[in-house]
DNA sequence: CTTGAAAAGAACTGCCT
DNA sequence: AGGCAGTTCTTTTCAAG
């Protein structure tokens, strides 16, 4: 088991807002040495609490206009539909992330497109062709917010 | 405008993967030099294109051991109920994504919790309390995995 | 647009309190 | 556990082909 404690915390907590802070910034932020710094941060990325840094490229700049959200209930839900689902989903190159939900639906997929004609496209050609899909719930993303969790 | 080439590209899907792949490394991968490489990152991300890198805290390593996704729909829809819904929501600690959104609901939001019955406790007191809250829809997150979109 | 080199800075290591 | 001093490595900048 992996104890932290509020140092921890406050690390995790200045890595969230900025990945690209070194041990050194976040030292003199918290009144500790630079290798101190470190072996805490080195000692979180073992223990796995910290993930490797993402770099959330901006879709928009880059053509990809709309993100929608889908909803997707399966018709049958075998042991090898939820697999097969799986798969087929993660190879649809506009699907950016692939959920596995309890509740109405079964899946929550976020899509982005270059623009709403584009998305109708994949979802009819790539994803209603699916055999397993049921029923589909679509909400586009018009703004988004995002916070550093409570940690 | 910022015209972007088949090499940024491939520097966005490389960083997409690892941020903390570095000039040299991504030269070597797409055969230019490593000043080079170097330039094109620093355009990119002053540009906006890249922004800053996000480190994912383990939230189950540190006790959130829940994710819900809430579709809310609003009773009342004038500009400030959307207005103050938003800030409302975004004061919540357990939120951490909001997003406004077209279609069967209004918002969708990422709640974390320690467990359900924590859940529990945040959707009743912070959530439903709400004023503007009108119906609202469940989605305890099973699985998630994530794709680097098509760059 | 490239190479090569030098300056700056960050990561890492031992040793000490 | 935390800090100091030092070594090694990368990043960053510059000069020049």
């Amino acid at each position: 088991m992996t104890e932290i404690d509020d140092t921890d915390r406050a690390i995790l907590r200045a890595l969230a807002q900025d990945a690209h802070a070194n041990a050194g910034e976040i030292g003199r932020a918290l009144g500790i040495s630079q290798p101190s710094a470190w072996r805490r941060i080195k000692r979180l990325t073992d223990a796995g609490v910290l993930g490797g840094a993402h770099v959330p490229a901006d879709r928009a700049g880059l053509g990809f206009g709309v993100t929608v959200f889908l909803g997707i209930k399966l018709a049958t839900k075998g042991r090898t539909s939820l697999e097969e689902f799986e798969r087929a989903v993660l190879a649809i190159p506009e699907v950016q992330v692939v959920q596995h939900v309890l509740g109405l639906f079964d899946y929550r997929l976020r899509v982005v497109a270059r623009d709403i004609a584009d998305f109708e496209r994949v979802l009819r050609r790539r994803i209603m062709v699916l055999p397993a899909v049921g029923q589909v719930e679509a909400n586009v993303l018009l703004t988004e917010e995002r916070r550093d969790g409570p940690i």
